[in-house]
Order: structure tokens, then C-alpha cells, then sequence
DNA sequence: TTTATGATAGTAATCGATTGCAGTAACAAT
DNA sequence: ATTGTTACTGCAATCGATTACTATCATAAA
């Protein structure tokens, strides 16, 4: 482990001052003679000279680098975002730091605490329970936080929302006005606002269609430990066994998203059941995969990808000390594919 | 933008020099008072001080963060990967630097120099086509590399790498045991080794089997630009439908990874093929999705999320000057599921 | 009583880069 | 000849924390 080139050693070999070869190899605007810049510039490269970042954030205290905390990118949803956020900061000369909190609050917290102690200005994050105290406290020392996703309700943060209501809406009334009137809502635990949200969207949609929100086609899993992309597949399966076991089975089940809905075709082809023509899936999120299955999934978009751009580009506006004073709230659109059947 | 309050400030309102500050809150087993600890500590939550941990790095030279390059998370294997290296790495209070090259050899090099500027001192990347003398430098200037699934042949690096051969030896074989001789092989471009050692594999097996290796049966696809993963599903549907237009049809595909696999079900599915009574299909990867489709996928297991373990055990040895001058290989396993079937 | 010892606390240098301020030399303007 | 201006270049402080070294004082050992 040799020492590093330094921007003094650089200098003591070019019998110059630090100062000149900051001014030169930090591309300031700084007149320089072009003998002595050139000089410098040969040696830099002749030594493997490599800037020392820790050293100029130390003096400048600017970085570029901004946190992003999402539950898990083995959820497409999510990996989806990340991109979308890296791909433009990246652009800007940017750089993601990644943090999966995988649903687990205290990790939330921890991550949050370090990427501040590490002079990190901007976060990005999906939360699900947040310590309203300590990301309070942050906000006050100046960090700059937006909300993706699950909203936050404290003041300084910038939110981008998604209207899950009306998503929720959308895919029942699709159903409903296929001609389905059994429809059994399939969701993951509601603690979070938009699977709430979701719900009450189903919801609506019956009564504006005259239908009776019946409880046994409501099916809601428990909460479960360890990988949530996962659990979600597994949740979908169990809970279409419950809907199977009726006496009278739905003609269409609603998932809460795609990985669940993937559950629920599982479960509903194992049992030999036909997907659209004994029973239609309507799915939410429109991740990528939801194209690859055979049926190809109808679903709910939610447009992750700008979701993660629309992030950062707000980001960026509240750091440079913009009035961004807006939260974005994206719409949800239909995707029509193969797994809904119109009833005669 | 308020300052942030320093060890100095702490030390100014206490009384005490700002040594004396830094020993309490850095909990070194230095002695201090329990009297002026008790002070300090109140002060310092009172006073919300967070450590710059910017102005520790530049004193200390040591950080607890890795880097770690992927081709991009949107593809299950490597999300599945980082997982698996930030697990651990969070155990041992370390933080992960991601990086999607997104398969550009220069967006690689960006940010594996961005990363050394950051004083990272190690990488644990899966490189397509890494930039020899870049990569040759960095490492004589301290950088510690641990080169997963794509191997790099400088000295130094450590590999971890998995024997795809074996693992298309395998799917073949399995395909051949179950009595078919038609075994066509789809793939993305084999510009990538480990491509290459599946076909390898594949041939081998047919070879040992008594069966000739048929042109008309090995579709390659272009190289394809933007998003890999969404590429190689594409690539999957397009090779099979190119599979479909022979006269005489194959009875089993194995595709390079489960992603074109899910293409070729599709294509299949589309044209009313059945899966597996008509034809069976064999994928590689067996990433998490391979499960969730109906049917499921039987396909070669590469334990993606251990490999991440491993890449960051292997790389803390490393940086910890161990001897761990061992490349590791992973073996494939074979993971039954439901589509392929025996040929009476 | 004197000296050795240990517990505490402070001083000041240091990490690598930036930058305000000052100094110098050359040349132009008066 | 004097002053002003321009174009460089260097000095030294600074960012926030750590730490080797020194200083002080109380207590124990001789």
C-alpha cells in the first residue's frame, strides 16, 4: 500500500507551489503560464497523480453525491427507480449511494444517519415507517429529502406521489365494465398508505358500479419477515388458495401488484385454472416482467423510470436552493394485456 | 444552509479542547473524566452534533466503503448479487458505492476512477470489457479488486468465478437423458466468456450423448444497445420464432440465461406452443423470477446472492492484507421444475 | 520527604486540497 | 521618472477530525 501522489509532491518535483498545481490540475480559470501548466500537467500524468476527493470536500464542502434508500432492488419496481435516478445523475457528474432498507425501520434509520455523517446533502428515499424525529432533526441541519413512493407528512419534504386511489379505481372499473361483478381484491398488509389507498380506489369502483363490496373476496395477507419480493409471490399464492375454497369462486382477482398478481396466476395454473377464460387478473406497478409471462399481464402502470428521473431533477432543483415548492402527484394509466376476459 | 456544529464547537461551549472531545464522542479507550465524558456527551447531544466523517477519512486514511460495478440491477441475477454483498457488508458497518456501467466500457471506467478518487479502497465488480491499463494502474496504486461472474485476467484480482461449462454441460445433458435429440441453443451474443463456456458445455454434452451439433439449432443474437435485460427477453422471442420457421421443429430449447428463456416461452405460448408437452425449455440462472411463472422454469441454479457474499468476505481479506490468493469457482446445480419433459 | 507512577487534559501538527491575500516583475501610461 | 496595471506565483490559513507529545496534579512507593 504505497503512498499516493499528493498535489505537494507533485509540486515539490515540479519546484512550484501546491497553490499553482491546484490552480492548474483543478482547471480554474486562474492564469497560469502555459510553460509551467503544461509542466505540471506531464508530471501529473507521469506520477499517476489522482485528486484526492476527501481532501477538496474537506475545504469546499461540496460533494456530488446523493443517497437513495428504497426497501429492496430485488424488487423491479424499485431497481427500476434507482436507474432512472442514476442515469441522470450520472449525467450531472452525480453519484447514487445506494441503501436498501429491506422494510426494516431501524436500518432506515441507520443508513439515513450515515449518508449525513458522510456530507450527504440530498436523499432520495422510499419510506415505510420513517423516525419522524431524527429525519425532522436532519431536515433542520440542512439535508434535503424527497419522497417517492409512500408519502411523508412533515414540512421541507418535497413529495412525488402516485394516485393509487385512482389506479385502484381504474383496474376494478376495467373489470366492472367487462362485465365482472365478482371481483376479490388480493393485497399485501395494508400498512402502508398506498395499499390503503389502492383499496379504497377497489372500493369505489364497486359502489359506482352497483356492486356490494363483499369481505370474502377481500383477501389481506400478515405481514411477513425477509425478502418482501419474495413474500409478496408466496402471499399471492396463499391467498388465491383462500379464494379457491369458496363456494362461489370470483370471475376476476385484482392483485396489488404485479409480483403478487404473478402469485396469484401461479396458484390459479397449478389448480388448472385458465387465465382469462375462467378467471381474469388485473395486476399494479407494470414492472417489466409483467410483459415477459405467458399470459402477458394486464396491469396497472406506474412510471417507475420517471419516477427515479422526476426525483432527482426535483432534488437537484431544492439543493441548488430552488422554491420547488410542489409535490408531483403521477397517474396511473391501463396497460391491456392478455389476462382479462370481458364476460358475456 | 446552516454550519453544522464541529468538535470544536462542542469544545468551545464546554471548556474543554477539542482533544479532549473527540476522545469521548470517537469512543477511544483514551481516559477521560467520567465527569467532563458526562458534559460532553449531553453537549453533544443537546447540540446535535453528527461527525463529519469527511474530516476522520482525510486524517485517518480509512473509510468503510466499497465500491462495487454491476452491468445494471435491472437484470434479477446481479440485484440479487449486490444483495448478497450488502448484507454482509452491512454486519460489518460498511456501505456499498453502485454502479451500473449499463454494459459501456467508458461508463465503467468513469466510475471506477470516481471511485478511486473517493478513496475506495475496494471494488468488486463484474466487468464486460474492462480497460486493462486503467484497471493495471489502479491496482498498482493500492486499488483491491475482486473480478465475479466475468473473469479478469490481470494479476492481482481475485475471481470468483462459476463454472458455466459444467453448467451447460449439465442443461444439456439433462435434455439428452430425457430421450431428446433435438436440442436447439438460443444465446445473446457470446462476446462475453461466460457464453462462450456454455455453448462449450452444451457441446460437449451433445457430443457425449452421440449427437451432432446441428447449426440450424444454435441461434445467436445481435449485440443490442440500451437495456440488457429487456434485450435478452426480446432476443429470446425473435431467436425462437427464427426456431419456429424450420421444417423440422426442435423437441427442447436451452437458453443462455432465464431471462431469454422467459422470450422463448413467450414466443412459444404465442404461437400456441405447449410447455413442456410440445416443447420443453430449459433456462440458466434460476433467478428468482424463474419460479414465479407458470410453469415454472426448470433451469441451472448460479447462487447469485452467495457469490455476493463470498465477492465481500474475499475482498475484506484482501484489503486486510490476507493471503487470499485463491480463486474460488462456483458450481452450477440443476433445479428441476416444470418445464421439460421426457420424450417417450 | 522525595520520587515514581498513573490518570487527565491540552498543544499543536497533520491529512490533501483550496483560496484570500500579498509579492514581484514586466510593461504601459502619464 | 513615476505610477498604474496586468500576469503570474507563493504564503499561509483553513476545512473537521485525530493523535503524538507534553504538562499537570494527585497519589503511591521508597
Amino acid at each position: 500500500m504505497k503512498k499516493r501522489v499528493t498535489i505537494h509532491d507533485i509540486a515539490r518535483i515540479a519546484g512550484v507551489s501546491s497553490a499553482t498545481v491546484s490552480r492548474v490540475l483543478s482547471k480554474s480559470s486562474y492564469p497560469v503560464s502555459s510553460e509551467l501548466r503544461q509542466k505540471i500537467e506531464q508530471l501529473a500524468e507521469e506520477y499517476d497523480y489522482i485528486p484526492n476527493m476527501v481532501g477538496k470536500q474537506l475545504k469546499t464542502h461540496t460533494n456530488t453525491t446523493i443517497g437513495v434508500i428504497v426497501p429492496t432492488i430485488s424488487n423491479p419496481f424499485y431497481s427500476s427507480v434507482v436507474l432512472g435516478i442514476e442515469e441522470v445523475a450520472r449525467r450531472n457528474n452525480y453519484h447514487v449511494f445506494l441503501c436498501n432498507s429491506l422494510q426494516n425501520p431501524k436500518q432506515e434509520d441507520e443508513y439515513l444517519e450515515k449518508l449525513f455523517e458522510n456530507q450527504v446533502k440530498g436523499v432520495i428515499i422510499s419510506s415505510i415507517s420513517f423516525n419522524r424525529k431524527l429525519m425532522a432533526r436532519l431536515i433542520k441541519l440542512g439535508l434535503k429529502v424527497i419522497a417517492i413512493d409512500q408519502p411523508i407528512d412533515l414540512p421541507d419534504i418535497l413529495q412525488i406521489k402516485f394516485d393509487y386511489r385512482k389506479g385502484g379505481y381504474m383496474a376494478t372499473k376495467y373489470l366492472a365494465d367487462q362485465g365482472h361483478r365478482r371481483i376479490a381484491y388480493v393485497t399485501a398488509p395494508m400498512d402502508r398508505p398506498s395499499r390503503q389507498s389502492i383499496f379504497e380506489g377497489y372500493r369505489d369502483a364497486l359502489l359506482e358500479s352497483g356492486i356490494a363490496v363483499e369481505d370474502g373476496l377481500v383477501k389481506v395477507s400478515e405481514p411477513t419477515e425477509g425478502d418482501e419480493t419474495r413474500g409478496e409471490f408466496e402471499n399471492g399464492k396463499l391467498l388465491t388458495r383462500q379464494l379457491l375454497e369458496l363456494s362461489e369462486l370470483p370471475t376476476a382477482i385484482f392483485a396489488c401488484n404485479d409480483m403478487t398478481a404473478f402469485g396469484v396466476i401461479s396458484e390459479l395454473s397449478a389448480h388448472g385454472v385458465k387465465i382469462p377464460e375462467h378467471i381474469s387478473v388485473i395486476g399494479f406497478d407494470n414492472i417489466d416482467f409483467s410483459q415477459m409471462i405467458a399470459p402477458p399481464l394486464t396491469t396497472i402502470n406506474q412510471p417507475s423510470y420517471e419516477m427515479g428521473k422526476l426525483a432527482y431533477s426535483m432534488l437537484m432543483e431544492l439543493m441548488k436552493g430552488g422554491q420547488a415548492e410542489m409535490d408531483i402527484v403521477l397517474q396511473p394509466k391501463l396497460v391491456e394485456r392478455s389476462t382479462v376476459a370481458a364476460i358475456k
